[in-house]
DNA sequence: GTGCCTCCATAC
DNA sequence: TATGGAGGCACA
């Protein structure tokens, strides 16, 4: 019987069948192989073998080459890919490309020969002839015709080195500083270029250029040196926590990020001693780079990220694999070579930047939770404040949360409702007259850059918006401009109001970071004042020095390295924070605020809250003397809601977003859809919506969307089964675990 | 008719 | 993802 290959492609679309050439052996899952593919080659992952009828064996194309020996990607991650793909509702190949790093863009050396005998062919039986300069490969092919070899281009950079010694056309006056060029390049064998040659050997380039032309020196090709991998900064961490457990889902949550690194120690220590490496997730750039500084003085640590380019990912697939060690990654970690995985560890569970925002839109933290389970190893989370989904499995067997005491913070509540003030309470500018007046440093946090966020007419209302968005434009005050948010469109501001010619248009709504830098350069003079968010980085060195200031910044700073002085960290709108009509607002804002004491570790900053609200639970919570206490029923309460609600933890929920140019298709198709659930997944789902999302038109495109909740754990790959793949005239997107779902509840 | 652009289906 | 074909538009 023929054999059948599933080839997985980083492209969205299931495992393609190809057919394993006759004579070969099957190999294993996992491994890469060679495939035809269009007009030319491409490189796919294995991840099924299986048997198939004669007369389909003839319809599909052979293989060319398997290009591993040994699995690139282990039969157990391969799985997981399988599995992933299924549980987001989306193609294999979607999940492969979002996932691995590596491996699968090789530049390929495709070579050619007839076989033996066949002479009626114009290729040569002893030569290999480059794929390339061949018409009819395909056709050669499939008649059996050829044989072919395929190797991955090694990486090659050019050097200059010395073709031929000094001799005496070289030994005149006007020829001493080629001289010295060459003597040089002799002392030191080779050079990356020929103005780096000048440099080192204090020569002018013409020199060089002419000792290249004479061919006393050359330009020769030869392996690159394996890639430099990015260096961190080594923290030192003062606190000694030791903590070891058995349990196969431990959480840490409370202290401060240093502490809920300290308690993972131990048990990495133990995972390395037993030879076995530790698997460490973090949500962004500065998180990994900050958990590798923590940890490469203890342990032998790799970090896996974004930032590196194809020859360092390649060079750190082959670290991998020397011995036990610590990675540090992104979530392309999942699929890492960690031949001997012991232990899963998540930092900042509940960060919105483990939710990966395109392609089949994965969960990490879930991606984690599978990958354990499917290799048997115990995960870890840890966070400032545990979340809903661990605390409600902590609660089962073989589970531990360990609860690091919550810091002592010093909070101020400034109740913005009955201040005259705006942006800045006269509270809060008080406590900037002090910390000027000390020397010190302020952090001050702003819910949105630019100047405000809408630019209105104060006679008629009237705000201007998107043209392709149902957004208020952003005033940016010192360029002059009115910018979106979302689609980036930027419009010059108009002199008049479009609705009734007032002169009188202004900033309005929510101060953004210009609008309070402005403030505080006018209330508090003489104290030097930056701003930090995605539109404007200032250098903050002066304050990582110790110098006194003060940041008007966005979330932004959470990424910056903490600053060494500072005595106040205000949040200038706390109201902003429950502004997402989401069911996890509370918690996201309760965690927010506990992690604020990370923008200025080891000390006690003033922590200033300005809000319209401060009746909400959440400051009663901050001002209670047993904290702890306080936020335990705070969780409590919100897990008897969600079981109440049937909300996750207690249920699976997907969304269906259903976007179209047309505002009537959008609205006919998503109504089409919701009934076409409703019949096929009967008692087993609650359907919810259709419904306009937060922004319903977002550049020219409308959007509805429809919750379902999975009731009896089918799965929503059967849930949604008559709507993937979705064929039709509206893009439809499914995300499942979604985050920041707007106004879906109460 | 040509050139250029966008949209969209398709890949074994 | 990447490629090519279909269809629209401007121009000669």
């Amino acid at each position: 019987m023929p054999i059948a290959l599933d080839i997985l492609f980083p492209i969205p679309t299931p495992a393609f069948s190809y057919l394993l050439p006759f004579d070969a052996n099957i190999p294993s899952i996992g491994v890469r192989v060679v495939v035809p593919w269009q007009q030319g080659l491409r490189i796919g992952l294995l991840v099924g073998v299986r048997e198939v009828g004669a007369s389909l064996g003839l319809e599909l194309k052979q293989i060319i080459t398997v290009l591993d020996s040994q699995p690139f990607v282990l039969p157990k991650q391969t799985e997981l890919i399988l599995e992933l793909a299924q549980s987001s509702c989306s193609p294999a190949g979607l999940v492969l490309s979002t996932l691995l790093a590596t491996g699968l863009n090789e530049e390929l050396i495709h070579e050619a020969r007839a076989i033996e005998g066949i002479k009626d062919i114009s290729i040569s039986t002893e030569h290999w002839v480059l794929a390339s300069q061949l018409d009819n490969i395909n056709l050669f092919r499939e008649q059996g015709l050829i044989k072919e070899q395929i190797r991955i281009v090694p990486i090659k950079h050019k050097v200059l080195k010395i073709a031929k010694p000094i001799d005496e056309n070289l030994q005149g006056k006007r020829q001493l500083n080629q001289r010295i060029a060459l003597e040089w390049l002799d002392s030191v064998e080779s050079v990356a270029s020929g103005s780096e040659l000048a440099r080192q050997a204090d020569v002018s380039e013409s020199a060089v250029r002419t000792l290249v032309k004479k061919g006393y020196i050359t330009y020769v090709e030869e392996d690159a040196p394996e890639p430099a991998l990015p260096s961190y900064p080594s923290y030192e961490i003062n606190k000694e926590i030791s903590f070891l457990s058995d349990a196969d889902y431990i959480v840490i949550s409370g202290g401060s990020k240093e502490e809920r690194i300290a308690a993972l120690y131990d048990g990495i220590a133990r995972a390395l001693a037993n030879d076995r490496s530790v698997l460490i997730i973090a949500p962004e750039q500065s998180l990994i780079a900050e958990t590798a500084s923590y940890l490469q003085a203890k342990f032998p640590t790799l970090v896996l990220s974004g930032e590196l380019n194809d020859r360092q990912r390649k060079r750190l697939w082959h670290d991998l694999q020397e011995q036990a060690v610590v990675l540090v990654a992104s979530y392309f970690g999942f699929l890492a070579p960690l031949h001997k995985l012991g232990q899963i560890i998540l930092i900042e569970e509940s960060s919105s930047s483990h939710k990966l925002r395109s392609g089949p839109r994965l969960f990490s933290p879930s991606v984690a939770k599978a990958l354990a389970k499917k290799i048997n190893c115990p995960i870890i989370l840890t966070d400032s404040l545990i979340s809903a989904e661990s605390l409600l499995l902590t609660k089962k067997a073989n589970a531990e949360h360990l609860q690091l005491p919550y810091l002592e913070q010093r909070y101020y509540f400034s109740d913005m409702s009955s201040s005259n003030n705006w942006p800045l309470s006269a509270n809060l500018l008080q406590v900037l007259n002090q910390v000027k007046d000390r020397s010190r440093q302020a952090i001050l946090l702003s819910p949105r850059r630019g100047y405000s966020a809408a630019l209105g007419c104060t006679s008629c209302g009237e705000i201007i918006s998107c043209p392709n968005c149902d957004l208020s434009l952003k005033y940016y005050q010192e360029q002059k401009k009115l910018r979106c948010h979302q689609c980036s469109t930027e419009l010059s501001i108009p002199k008049t109001c479009s609705n009734c010619n007032s002169y009188e248009l202004q900033a309005m709504r929510g101060a953004g970071t210009e609008w309070i830098l402005k403030t505080v350069k006018r209330q508090i003079p003489g104290i030097p004042v930056y701003r930090y968010d995605s539109d404007q980085r200032d250098d903050l060195s002066a304050m990582l020095a110790g110098e006194a200031g003060v940041v008007v910044a966005t979330s932004a700073i959470l990424r910056h390295q903490p600053l060494s002085n500072v005595s106040l960290i205000a949040l200038t709108l706390f109201d902003s924070l429950l502004a997402f009509s989401d069911y996890r607002a509370e918690e996201e804002a309760l965690r927010t605020v506990l992690s604020l004491n990370e923008l200025a570790p080891n000390k006690r900053p003033l922590i200033l809250l300005q809000s319209f609200q401060l009746e909400h639970k959440l400051f009663k919570i901050l001002r209670a003397s047993d904290k702890l206490k306080a936020i335990n029923s705070f969780l409590e309460e919100l897990l008897i809601r969600r079981k109440a609600y049937n909300y996750p933890p207690y249920s699976k929920i997907a969304r269906i977003q259903i976007s179209a140019k047309d505002e009537q298709i959008a609205y006919h198709e998503s109504n089409r859809i919701f009934d076409t659930l409703k019949i096929h997944c009967k008692e087993h789902a609650e359907l919810l919506g259709p419904s306009q999302m937060a922004i319903f038109r977002i550049r020219n495109f409308y959007n509805y969307q429809i919750f379902i909740s999975d009731l009896s754990s089918q799965g929503f790959d059967e849930l949604l089964k008559p709507i993937i793949p979705y064929r039709g005239q509206v893009r439809v997107r499914i995300d499942i675990e979604p985050r920041e779902i707007g106004g879906f509840l109460e």
